[in-house]
DNA sequence: AGTGTACTCGCAAATGATTTGCGTATTTTT
DNA sequence: AAAAATACGCAAATCATTTGCGAGTACACT
């Protein structure tokens, strides 16, 4: 099943990866068709076992599911995505549903910057 | 100039709107194109008379530039953004630079659930 | 008024990420 | 092994947005 191809490349991957980057990397091993490929992400979504990310970019990133709650430091030098785990907007969700009574059930946050790399490299 | 009016409608809009939806809006009292709307909107945006906003469901919004850091409710059920200024991230940046050097220059920020309007109906 | 330069627009076609229909292969179930 | 269910490739469709091009319009300078 190819399913498992794609499913060990997002393993292995350090970093969230674009459908075209599976792709590409799956495609080394076996053909594979890049419908396949959206349609096996689909499927590992919706099965929990991958996360799919959209970034302003407007383009989908996956990567392996874990529970943890994580946010994104995104390069806009490199387009690299760094996870972070930092994040106490719980608080201001209280906040916000204090005040104003919505009622949050989730939260994207990405911080756009130039990661450390990036910024060595610019002097 | 048809840019008046597009920009007409986006001041006297409450909330930010769609492409689309100024483009219905304004074809109302001038027959004018879809592709205008958008060489427009971008032409406004680039002036920073106008603010972009991507949302996660890939559809650009568009609303009054003002200088004032805002981040957005939207709910679930409605689709509607409600703006809000609560935003506490500051703390979190200066801990992110701190303690990964990342050099944090923007961030979004969204805010996912149901609205009270739409908790109401629900009922 | 005449000419040149620069926008402004409409229209149709292009883009690019993602999805879908459909027919064929491959796997799973019985 | 036959039937039922999935997986897959391929080409075409989607959908928001952009772009090329050609015609129309405005402004400037002589």
């Amino acid at each position: 099943m190819k399913k498992d191809y794609i499913f060990d490349v997002i393993k292995n991957s350090p970093n969230s990866l674009t459908a075209e980057e599976i792709y590409n990397n799956v495609s080394q091993n076996i053909n594979i068709n890049l419908s396949t490929v959206y349609r096996t992400l689909n499927n590992l979504v919706d099965k929990d076992l991958v996360t799919k990310i959209v970034r302003q970019d407007k383009i989908s990133y996956y990567e392996l599911a874990d529970n943890e709650h994580k946010h994104y430091l995104i390069c806009d030098k490199c387009n690299q995505a760094y996870p972070t785990d930092m994040c106490d907007i719980e608080k201001i969700e209280r906040k916000i549903k204090r005040e104003t009574g919505f009622n949050i059930t989730s939260h994207t946050l990405e911080f756009h910057g130039i990661c450390p790399e990036c910024s060595k490299n610019a002097k």
